[in-house]
DNA sequence: TATGAATGAGTGTTCATTCAT
DNA sequence: TATGAATGAACACTCATTCAT
C-alpha cells in the first residue's frame, strides 16, 4: 500500500532532484568549463550531497550526456520552427531575423552549449553524438540554402554554410558577454553581416528567376 | 680559454631547451588547453624530466607568459605588415587578402594562441596583457577602417571590428581542421564573407569620392 | 526519525577523525617538527588516506592552528589555576610548586608545543597568536611577581620572568626525555633553581614588610 | 714541474673554496635550519654552482659535520681555557664570569650550532658525535664542581650541570635576539641566576672549609 | 676544477568516485 | 534515498644528487 503510494511520489521526487542536479551542472559548465566542473561543485551547487548525485548520474560525463540530450531536444524544436518550408520563401531580412533570432535565443538559454561542444574532453560516443548535433544544423541549413537557391552547387552551399555555423559561434561570446541596448546593437550587427553575406547566394536565382517569370 | 668555449655551449643547450619546452607546451596547451595541460606532459613531449622544466620556467604560468610574449612580439611585426598606410588605399579584394593571409597565417603557426587567449585561468596580470593584445588588435583594426571610411562613426566602426574579429575566431577552428585544397576552399569562402561585409562600409564612402571627383 | 539519529552518528565519526588527526598531528610535529612533518605521513599515522585529512583540515597549517588553539585553551585554564591572587602571598617553595607543576604538565601533555612555537614557518597570521600567547605567559609572570615584590622596578621584573621563561623551555628537553625516578629528580632540581633565583626577587621585600609589621 | 707548482695551489684553492661553502652552510644552517636549507641555496651563498659544492663535500650532512668538527675543535679551546686548574679556586661571581662569558661568545660565533645540535635529522654517527660533543661539557663541569665541592655527590653534581646547561641552552635564544644595552642586561640576569643556583652547591663546602681552616 | 643542466622521488593538495551508515 | 566520510591516483612543484662538458 505505503510503497504504491511512494512509489510514484519518490520517481517525482527523484526527477526533481535529476533536474535541479542538470541545472546545477549546466550553470558550472557554463561558468567555468566542463573539465574544470567538479562533481562536488555540481553537488553543492544542487544543495545534495556527492553520493547523491552519483545515485542519478553514475559519473561527470553522464551529465554532459544529459544535458546534450536536452540541448538535442530543444535544437529539434528549433529546426522544426526555423527550418518551416515558409522559410524557402521568406524575403531575405526577414529569413535572417528568422534564423538568427531563434538561434540566439537558443544559446542563451543554453549557456553550456558552448563549455560542452567545443573541446571539452568527453568519451569518443558523447563527442561523435555532438558532433552529429551539429552536422544536423549544417545539413538543414544547406538544405534550406537549396530550397532558395537550387542552381547552386550543394558544395558551396555547404560552404556557405560552414562558414555561416562558424561566424555564429564566433560572434555568440561577444553578445553572451554584452547587456540590453549594446547587446542589441551588436545583434543588429550580426545580421547586418549575414545579410550581406547570404545575399549572393540566396537571392541572385531569385532575381533571375522573378525576372524570367 | 676553454671556459670561455664551454660556457655558451652549456648556455646554448639551455637555451635550446627552453625552445624546446616552449614548443612542447604550446603543442599541449593547443591540444588541451591550458588548465587541462600537466606541467609533467610538457617534461615529457619535451623528452625531459620535471625538473629540468622548472630549471628554465618556475611555474605553468611562465610558460604561457613566454609563449604569450612570442606571440605578442609576432603580432606587432604582423601589424607593421598589414596596418600600413597602403592598406588606406587598396581596392577592398586586396585589402581582405592583405589582412586576412597574415593572421591566418600567423594562428596557424600559434596553435596555442586561442586556447591561452580565450578562457584560461591565467594571473590576473597575464590576462591584462593578453586583454591589451586583443584590444591593441581591435584598435588598429578601427584606425584601418577609418582611414578607409572617415564619413563612418567611430561607433559604427568599433562594431564592424568586434564582429569582424569574433567573425575571425569563429571560423579558424573550421580552418585549422582543413588540410590542402579543403582548408582553401574554406579561406576563400571568409574572405568571400569580409567582401561583402565590409562592402558598403569600406567602399561606400570611395564611390561616392571617386563619383564627385 | 532516522535521519536525526543517522546524521550525529555521521559527525560524531567526523569529530572523532578530526580527533585523532590532530593527535597523529600533534604526535608528528613532536618528533620531526612542524616542516618536516609530511601531511600524508601525519594522515597514515592516522589511518586515513591523504584525501580524508583534507576533508577536515584544509591544509598542513590548519593543523598547527587548531594544536596552537588547543594548546591555547589549555593555557587560559592553566593561568586561571596557577595565577590566581593566592599566589601573590603564598610562600616561595609553595609558590613554585604551584607555578613550574602546571607548566610542566602542561607540556608533557603538549608535546608539539615547541615545534610549533619555535622557528615553524607559519603564516604571519598563525605566528602574531603564537607571539602573543607567548607574551600572555610573561605578562602574568610578570604581574604575579609585581604582586609580591611591588618594590622592585617592572623592569628587572620583566627581565626575570623573560629569563625565567628562557630557562624553563631550556629545560624542557631535559626532563621530557627522561623518566620515573630521573625525571623526578631533575625535577627537583628545577625546582631548587627557581626558588634560588626567586628569592632575592619575591622574598627580600616580604622580609621586610614581615619585619615592619 | 707545471704539476708540482699547481697542485700546493690548486690544494690552496679548495681549501678556500672548502672555507667559503663551509661558513655559507652555517650563514644558511643558522638562518632556516639543518633540514630547512637547501644545498643550492648553500652552493648560490658561496657563489658556486652545486656541482662544485659536491665536489668537496659529499652530502648535506658531510657540511653538517664539518661545521661539528671545527666547533669541537674550538669547544676543546674553550675547555682548555675555562676549565683550568684555577677555577676550582675563583670566587664565584668570578667563575660565573669565567665561564659563562667564553660559552656566550664561542655560541655567538658558532651561530648553527644550536641548528644543528638540537633536532637535526642527522645520521646516527654524527648524532653520536654531536652527544659526545654535548656529554664531554657536562663531564668538564662536573669534574670543575667536584673541585670546588669535593663533600657534594657526584650524582648531585651532575644533575646540576645538567641543568646549567639546559638553563644556558634555553636562554641562548633571547640573548642572541638581543643587542646592545638590553643584550647586556639579559647576560647579567643569567649571571645572577647562575651566581645564587650554584652558591649553595660550590659555596657552601668552602665556607665550612673556611670555618674549619 | 667548475659548471649548470638533468634527474626523479617526494612534497602539499585536489577530485572523481565509492561506501558505510 | 541521502549523506558525507573515505579513497588514491594525479597534479604542480622541490631538492639532494649526478653527469656531461
Amino acid at each position: 500500500m505505503q510503497n504504491e503510494a511512494r512509489t510514484p511520489r519518490r520517481q517525482a521526487r527523484g526527477q526533481q532532484r535529476m533536474a535541479s542536479l542538470l541545472a546545477a551542472a549546466e550553470q558550472v559548465f557554463a561558468e567555468i568549463g566542463y573539465e574544470q566542473a567538479t562533481t562536488n561543485l555540481i553537488a553543492a551547487r544542487a544543495s545534495v550531497s556527492p553520493g547523491t548525485l552519483y545515485q542519478f548520474y553514475p559519473n561527470k560525463e553522464a551529465l554532459a550526456e544529459a544535458l546534450a540530450e536536452s540541448y538535442a531536444e530543444r535544437l529539434r524544436s528549433l529546426h522544426e520552427r526555423v527550418f518551416s518550408p515558409r522559410a524557402a520563401t521568406t524575403p531575405l531580412q526577414e529569413l535572417v531575423d528568422v534564423v538568427v533570432d531563434p538561434f540566439l535565443d537558443f544559446h542563451l538559454r543554453a549557456p553550456a552549449f558552448e563549455a560542452l561542444f567545443v573541446g571539452a574532453n568527453v568519451s569518443a560516443e558523447l563527442a561523435k553524438r555532438i558532433q552529429s548535433l551539429q552536422e544536423g544544423i549544417t545539413e538543414r541549413l544547406v538544405r534550406l540554402m537549396q530550397a532558395r537557391a537550387p542552381e547552386i552547387s550543394k558544395e558551396d552551399l555547404f560552404w556557405a554554410a560552414e562558414i555561416s555555423l562558424g561566424v555564429f559561434r564566433g560572434v555568440l561570446p561577444t553578445i553572451t558577454a554584452l547587456k540590453g541596448s549594446r547587446r542589441n546593437r551588436a545583434i543588429r550587427e550580426i545580421k547586418a553581416l549575414f545579410s550581406r553575406y547570404w545575399e549572393p547566394v540566396l537571392e541572385a536565382g531569385r532575381k533571375t528567376r522573378a525576372t524570367k517569370s
